[in-house]
RNA sequence: GACUUGGUAGCUCAGCUGGAUAGAGCAUCAGCCUUCUAAGCUGAGGGUCAUUGGUUCGAAUCCAAUCCAGGUCACCA
C-alpha cells in the first residue's frame, strides 16, 4: 500500500477515534509537502475546521500527536503551519522500503485481475504510407496495452487493416492510369510509398478534371460527381465487391506491396499485434447485422433502397448503414467487427485507439450496438487522441503535406548517431552494438516525444526544429540509466553490497530522501496511467525521477560515500532507480542502454 | 448554426477530484569537467493561468457568459 493510502487510513482512523464520528476521504486532503516547509506529506485541515468547528491548530495537534503515537514506524514528527499539518516520515520507513524493493524488477506491477481487454490500434489504410499521426497512434496503442498488462489485465493487441473501399480503389485507378506498370522492384521504392504516390496522383487528377468540368459550365457538385476518374473509381468498387478477377488481382498485388512496406516500418518502430483483422473479411459480416436490424425494426429502408437508423431521439442525426446499391459503409463493418471481437475473445473491454476526429462516429457506433441489443455495447471504449499538427497547420495525406514516418525515424536515428559520435564515449563498441545503440536512442527520443503529451490533446510538431535529445526527453532518461549502470558494474561484485545491512547512524540527506520518495510513487503512477489510459503519466514520472536522481548523483558520491552504510544505501537507491526507469520506459516501448 | 475539445512563460507542454510564493524542458544570460559518463548539474531573467462575473476561508483548477482556435455534424474511412 502506498504511503499516501496509509496516511489516509491513519488520518481517518485517528479522526474517528478522536471525534467520535465517521469521516470519509473527502473530508480532508493529502499532498506532498512543499519543499520550503519541513515535512514529507501534508494533511490540509481547512475543510475539517468547519465540520468540527475547531481551530486548525487544535485539530492539527490532536491529529499529529495521535498519528505519531499510533504509527511510530511511519511517522517521526509533525508541525503545523496555518491549516497545514506537515508530517515527517521516519527514515526507517524509507530504508525498509528500499531494502524490500530495490532489486524487484516487477516493482509496481500488479497480479492478474482476470480482466480481459482488447486494444485496437494502428489500423492503417492500404493506400498510403504511415505518417507522424500514425506514429502517435501506434506508440499510444502499444503503450496503453503494456500499461494495462502491468496493471494485471490480460491484453489482446489487435489491428484492423482498412484494405478495401473507395479510397483503396483511388490508388488502384491512378496506378492503372499513370504508373506504366511501375512496381516497388522497378522503382526501388518501399511498397507503401509507391502506392501512396498514386493516391496523391489520383487527387491531383481529380481536382483537374473537376476544374475542367466547372470551366465548361457545370456546377461544382455536378463536376465532382461526373469527373471520369471518380466514376471509374466507383465502378471499380462495385467490381471489387462482385469479385471481378482482374480487379481482385490488382488489389492483391498492390496490397502485398503495401504490407511489405508496413512490415518493415512496424518492425522498426516495434508495433506488434496478436490479432489482425482485414476489413475485406469483416465488411460482409456487418451486412448480416444490417438485415437483422431491419427485421428488428432498429433500421429502416428508404424508397431508394438505402438503409438507415434514426438517432434523432438521442440528439444525433439519421445515419446510413447501407448504400442503395447494397454496398457497405464504414460503420456497417464496424458493427460486425465489434460483435465478432466480443464473441471470439470474450473480452470485458474493447478499446479503440482512434483520433478524436472520429468522436462522433464512435458515439454512433456504440449507440447502434446498444440499440441492436448487442452484449458488448457497454464495453466499447474510444481512446480518443488528438491530432499531430504542424506549425504550418494540419497534415493531409491527400495533398502530400505529411511528415512521413519512415523518413522521420531515419532522421532520428541519424541524429542519434551524429550526437553519439560527437561525444565519443562508446568508441569500443562493435559496429552491431553501435547500430543498436543509435536505434535505441533515436527511437527513444521519438517515442518519448510523442508519448509525453496527454493523448487527448492536439499537439504541435515543428518540422523545422528536430526533436530534442536534451532536457525532458527520452535520451535524458536513458542517459541517467546508463550512468547508474556504469556505477553498478563497478560496485556490484562487492561483497559489502550483497550482505548489505543499512544501519544508518545519521539521518537521510534531503536528496537521498527525495529520490526514495519518488521511487515509492512508481506504483501509484502506474495505476493512474492505467486508469486514465495515459502513458504521459509514466513519461512525466520517469523524467522527474531521473531529474531528481541526477541532482543526487552530482551532489553525493556513491562509490566514495562517507561510510560503508551510506554506500550501501546509495547503491540500493541507484539500483532501484535504474530498475524503475527501465520498467517505465519499457511500458512506452523505449529501450534503455547499458552504456551510451 | 448545433454539438464538442482546447486557450497556462518567446516556443513545446505539466499542474485541473479547489490549498502554502503557478512548474518543467527548449531558447536567452551567468557559472560547474585532474574525483562514479557534462546527452549532466547549479543559478538568473521571463506569467493579467484568454476575458468578465459567480461560488468560498481559499480558484489556473468548480459554475455561467463572452472572445479566440481546432474537430465533428458525408452514401470518405
Amino acid at each position: 500500500m502506498s504511503i499516501v493510502n496509509q496516511l489516509q487510513l491513519g488520518v481517518l482512523k485517528s479522526l474517528t477515534s478522536l471525534q467520535n464520528q465517521s469521516f470519509s476521504e473527502k473530508d480532508f486532503q493529502i499532498n506532498q509537502t512543499k519543499p520550503e516547509f519541513e515535512g514529507d506529506y501534508t494533511v490540509v485541515l481547512f475543510s475539517l475546521v468547519k465540520t468540527l468547528s475547531l481551530y486548525p491548530e487544535v485539530i492539527g495537534n490532536q491529529l499529529g500527536e495521535k498519528l505519531v503515537n499510533d504509527f511510530p514506524e511511519i511517522f517521526s514528527s509533525f508541525n503545523i503551519i496555518k491549516g497545514f499539518l506537515n508530517l515527517t516520515v521516519a527514515d526507517n520507513y524509507w530504508i525498509a522500503l528500499l531494502k524490500k524493493n530495490h532489486a524487484d524488477i516487477c516493482y509496481g506491477k500488479k497480479a492478474l485481475t482476470g480482466k480481459k481487454v482488447m486494444v485496437e490500434y494502428s489500423s492503417p489504410n492500404t493506400n498510403k504510407p504511415l505518417h507522424l499521426g500514425h506514429l502517435r497512434n501506434n506508440f499510444l496503442g502499444w503503450s496503453v496495452a503494456e500499461i494495462l498488462k502491468a496493471n494485471g489485465q490480460e491484453v489482446i493487441k489487435s489491428c484492423i487493416v482498412n484494405d478495401r473501399g473507395i479510397h483503396i480503389c483511388k490508388s488502384m485507378i491512378a496506378w492503372q492510369l499513370y504508373a506504366n506498370g511501375a512496381t516497388p522492384q522497378s522503382t526501388h521504392s518501399k511498397g507503401d510509398h509507391l502506392v501512396g504516390e498514386y493516391y496523391v496522383k489520383f487527387n491531383e487528377a481529380y481536382k483537374e478534371q473537376v476544374a475542367e468540368l466547372i470551366a465548361s459550365g457545370k456546377t461544382k457538385e455536378e463536376a465532382e460527381k461526373e469527373a471520369p476518374i471518380m466514376k471509374a473509381t466507383q465502378q471499380m468498387l462495385v467490381d471489387w465487391e462482385e469479385g471481378k478477377p482482374e480487379v481482385i488481382e490488382l488489389w492483391n498485388t498492390m496490397n502485398s506491396w503495401v504490407y511489405a512496406g508496413f512490415d518493415t516500418t512496424y518492425q522498426k518502430i516495434g508495433s506488434d499485434f496478436d490479432k489482425t483483422y482485414f476489413e475485406s473479411n469483416t465488411y460482409l459480416l456487418g451486412k448480416d447485422i444490417v438485415q437483422q436490424g431491419l427485421d428488428k425494426k432498429v433500421f429502416f429502408k428508404k424508397e431508394d433502397g438505402s438503409i438507415w437508423i434514426d438517432l434523432t431521439a438521442d440528439g444525433l442525426d439519421e445515419k446510413i448503414v447501407q448504400r442503395k446499391d447494397g454496398t457497405s459503409v464504414y460503420i456497417t463493418q464496424d458493427i460486425g467487427l465489434a460483435l465478432q471481437k466480443y464473441e471470439q475473445f470474450k473480452i470485458d473491454q474493447s478499446i479503440y485507439v482512434i483520433g478524436n476526429e472520429q468522436n462522433y462516429h464512435m458515439k454512433v457506433l456504440q449507440l447502434i450496438c446498444k440499440k441492436l441489443g448487442m452484449p458488448n455495447a457497454e464495453n466499447i471504449f474510444h481512446l480518443s487522441y488528438g491530432m499531430v499538427e504542424l506549425t504550418s497547420g494540419k497534415m493531409k495525406s491527400r495533398e502530400g503535406t505529411v511528415v512521413d514516418a519512415d523518413e522521420l525515424v531515419d532522421e532520428m536515428i541519424a541524429t542519434s548517431q551524429k550526437l553519439t559520435e560527437e561525444l565519443g564515449k562508446v568508441k569500443d563498441f562493435t559496429a552491431e552494438e553501435l547500430k543498436d545503440l543509435y536505434d535505441i536512442i533515436g527511437l527513444g527520443a521519438m517515442k518519448f516525444y510523442l508519448l509525453r503529451v496527454d493523448p487527448k490533446k492536439t499537439m504541435v510538431f515543428n518540422p523545422e526544429e528536430s526533436i530534442d535529445f536534451h532536457g525532458f526527453t527520452g535520451p535524458f532518461v536513458q542517459y541517467t540509466h546508463a550512468r547508474i549502470k556504469s556505477i553498478l558494474r563497478k560496485e556490484l561484485g562487492n561483497e559489502e553490497f550483497k550482505n548489505s545491512s543499512i544501519e544508518l547512524k545519521s539521518p537521510l540527506l534531503p536528496l537521498e530522501k527525495e529520490v526514495i520518495i519518488q521511487l515509492e510513487q512508481y506504483p501509484t503512477a502506474l495505476e493512474e496511467a492505467g486508469k486514465e489510459h495515459n502513458p504521459s503519466v509514466i513519461a512525466n514520472y520517469v523524467f522527474n525521477l531521473a531529474k531528481t536522481f541526477n541532482s543526487f548523483y552530482t551532489e553525493h558520491s556513491i562509490g566514495n560515500a562517507e561510510t560503508i552504510e551510506k554506500k550501501n544505501l546509495r547503491l540500493q537507491i541507484a539500483t532501484m532507480t535504474a530498475n524503475i526507469i527501465k520498467s517505465g520506459m519499457q511500458l512506452m516501448g523505449i529501450r534503455v542502454p547499458e552504456r551510451m
